[in-house]
DNA sequence: ACCTTTCTCCCCCAAAAGTGCTATTGATAG
DNA sequence: CTATCAATAGCACTTTTGGGGGAGAAAGGT
């Protein structure tokens, strides 16, 4: 038996899904509320075990709605159900620990689906929102970053990033002082910067490193 | 009519598949290969829309080849089709631009299903594919990553990031280098670290910036 | 055999960074 | 009113860095 619990502020909606949702033989709504405003106080008192949850409401919306519910309880399923598909919203609910993430304009039979699939562990989302998803994985792609560092010159990039000196760096390796400064030098002009700190940020920000 | 390009080195998983494809109207299968080792050329020849492909194949696997055609042919639509489902793996061909992600025990109508989906630009993947992704979202939240550092030492560190001198820092906000070291010792203290590099690192680590 | 790259090391020298102190001012919280 | 904090600034002193050279040995490719 589910628990469901809903947070919509458009009331006729919000009727709807309880409507839908009691129709179910093994779905009981505890409970439906226009705002996030006292969203630990409900949860605690209704123990649901799948939240709807709409993003765009007076007062708390849905986005500080999911990230409280998931912080004070971690184990309870929340659904992001809107019509806003803005990729900043998207991500910030994703971020926050949504289980899944619905389009209003998803057919009832689809939103069941969705309840049942959230509470075994699934993430249900449109196949639209699935592609965003897999859009900012894109983006985050490391970029072909080649910069010709040698695997020595890797090497001392990388000790450098861990704030060892010159002088450490060289001891690390049992190299001298003056090598290490070679391959510095060597790494700031493939890197185009002037000093260390700057090459620690871009070496970092390609990910050369993590 | 969808034109579908399959890899998979299982011969018999193979046939079913293409008879499978073969049997639905839209659909048309131009070829099917046990490697990826040319698949460059294979998908320039034959021009699929969408290819099937299985990520475990002797010779280039799949992960290679869903980044080659990523990186040639972005256009076309590389559906992943496994049974392995580490996270390793799944993440390498999200990375790589896979538009799905499907795992072998998926029937044949979700089969047909993704297809169709994934060429009208949406991104199939098993719910338990999606709760993975979502995983890897919640992982990457900002910690509160709280340092106590003042708006000040915030301003300065970031151009420490970008790898100005001392100098330059005082000259871009009017103050004395004096005071520009005097908010790096606090800085560092703050940071637990010893040196402009290590800060950097830590700071950008930390996602203080980006 | 010749060339290039990589890794190694050296010198000089100036600039920059880091450490340890002290100290004044203004704002703010208690 | 007082205590704290943020921001400012200074000085002395040491260490570290960065930029300019040059140069030799080993490895690998043509």
């Amino acid at each position: 038996m589910h628990r469901i619990l809903i947070y919509e502020d458009n009331e006729r909606l919000r009727s709807s899904l309880e409507l839908l949702l009691k129709g179910m033989h093994n779905m009981q709504v505890v409970g439906g509320f226009g705002n996030c405003d006292k969203v630990i106080e409900q949860v605690k008192e209704l123990s649901p075990s799948v939240i709807l949850m709409d993003i765009d409401m007076p007062g708390e919306g849905g986005i500080i709605g999911v990230e409280k519910v998931k912080r004070h309880f971690p184990e309870v399923f929340v659904l992001m159900f809107t019509v806003f598909d803005d990729d900043e919203r998207l991500m910030a609910c994703l971020r926050s620990g949504a289980n899944g993430y619905l389009l209003k304009k998803t057919s009832p039979l689809q939103i069941i689906d969705a309840i049942e699939n959230v509470a075994s562990g699934g993430a249900p989302m449109t196949p639209e929102i699935a592609r965003r998803v897999l859009e900012t994985f894109k983006v985050e792609r490391k970029i072909p970053s080649d910069l010709g560092l040698t695997p020595r010159e890797m090497q001392v990039l990388e000790l450098l990033i861990k704030g060892h000196t010159y002088k450490m760096i060289a001891y690390e390796y049992k190299i001298s002082v003056e090598t290490v400064r070679s391959h510095l030098k060597n790494i700031y002009e493939k890197m185009h910067v002037n000093n260390g700190n700057e090459a620690v940020a871009k070496a970092l920000r390609m990910r050369l490193f993590e």
